[in-house]
DNA sequence: GCAACCCATTGAGCTAAATCAAGGGACTCA
DNA sequence: TGAGTCCCTTGATTTAGCTCAATGGGTTGC
């Protein structure tokens, strides 16, 4: 299929394509594909919410500034993960593909036109934001309670989750990392090398980006988890 | 009216009443009122999710834990509030009342029947859940990005907008703002005491947990925004 | 080839907030 | 009435993580 490369933010429909966000929203007509450079911006915040997305390729970052441009960013959104989802009219969050990446495009209006339609769509639609609000209350006590090692444990496990497979390639620099765990890079770095002296990972490629995870049980050890159970 | 006092986590019925969560949920018939004492927990994390609670009166406190004690509260529920509202069907947070709080309750069951028949009732539910969710990425912003004084500032202007009075009379002491903050209850108490100190609060009782705000906007520039927008 | 970036690591020193510590007013309750 | 408990404030000290700085390997582009 061919698929337009842009630095322009506003999405051109590259084809009309089946939509498939999820099973549930198969019947609904998407916008086809659309492909963003490294470092583009998808959306920007309090903009209109004109379109949902889909990963197919690459990863984004959604993210939050101040005015002096501190940032912190919300959530990573990894191949087949949904973004964009809002319920008011105006995207709450900046977006940007963190390497080359690939989404696709439903239009908003559609999507909740569906949703009105049919209880299985709006229900899908409710257990998506119940997703992420579950992952923002797990980020809130990661960014108020956990040390810089901890967090990075934390992460090191959602991403290793997320990608399921035996080597982890993370997509973002440890720039974004500190970002999102609310540390610096600099943090990142030697929480990252300190876990790598621990025995705990092993780096893979030169850039570091590259991890594989030697022991999962004792990387968990570095996450504390809730208090037991009664 | 007659209300029960008790620590008895498990709620009893005090008295059939019209169920007011919101104008929407009128129909549905809620269990009557129920009283916490201060300190009491209302339910716990991980615990199965049986009722959606309305505070009357009070104040209550939702959170997690650490296994070592560390804790993260989430949010604050003031008069009118609603919490406990879990799509899945566990709690994810711990709820505990800050002061002696009367709560109303519903069957989240016969929310969810009201929810299925009723496209009203699913909208409300649904953009209940989002304004959570707003809150929570608002609040991942302050936990992962903020100074004290500007965690501070902006908890502030948070109360100040939700309970609307002249002056403000926080229920909660400063190691609960503290534990929401991300902070210590020394560091919540230095932040305030250099806000009164720029003229910007006063404190009206003894314990300062009444706070009478002099100037909102100098408050305000405390609690740095967002980028400008274009 | 080589300059210009970008990204990562590591060391040295600094600082905002945590920790430790003392003190005091208000309330409860025996 | 007075001991005990909470809660808050403030001061002194420590420390986890930030800032600043140097270095080095890729990659890109001329």
């Amino acid at each position: 299929m061919f698929v337009r490369i842009t630095t322009d933010r506003r999405p051109q429909p590259s084809t009309l394509d089946e939509f498939d966000l999820t099973s549930a929203f198969d019947r609904i007509i998407g916008l086809g594909e659309f492909t963003y450079r490294k470092g583009t911006e998808i959306f920007g915040e309090k903009e209109p919410a004109v379109y949902v997305y889909q990963v197919k390729h690459g990863a984004v970052r959604s993210y939050k500034l101040l005015s002096d441009g501190r940032r912190q960013i919300g959530a990573f959104h990894l191949v087949g993960d949904i973004f964009g989802l809002e319920n008011g009219d105006k995207h709450r969050f900046t977006a940007e593909a963190v390497v080359e990446t690939v989404a696709r495009l439903i239009k908003r209006e559609s999507l909740q036109l569906a949703a009105a339609r049919d209880t299985v769509v709006s229900q899908n639609l409710l257990s998506m934001i119940t997703r992420n609000l579950e992952h923002a209350e797990n980020h809130m006590l990661l960014l108020g309670r956990k040390t810089a090692v901890e967090r990075v444990a934390a992460f090191l496990l959602e991403m290793d989750c997320r990608t399921g497979a035996d080597k982890m390639s993370l997509p973002m620099t440890r720039l974004d990392i500190a970002d999102y765990l609310g540390l610096t890079f600099e943090t990142v770095s030697r929480a990252l090398s300190s876990l790598r002296k621990a025995g705990v990972l092993t780096f893979l490629d030169h850039d570091q980006r590259e991890i594989m995870l030697n022991d999962r049980r004792q990387l968990a050890d570095f996450d504390p988890q809730g208090p037991a159970q009664p």
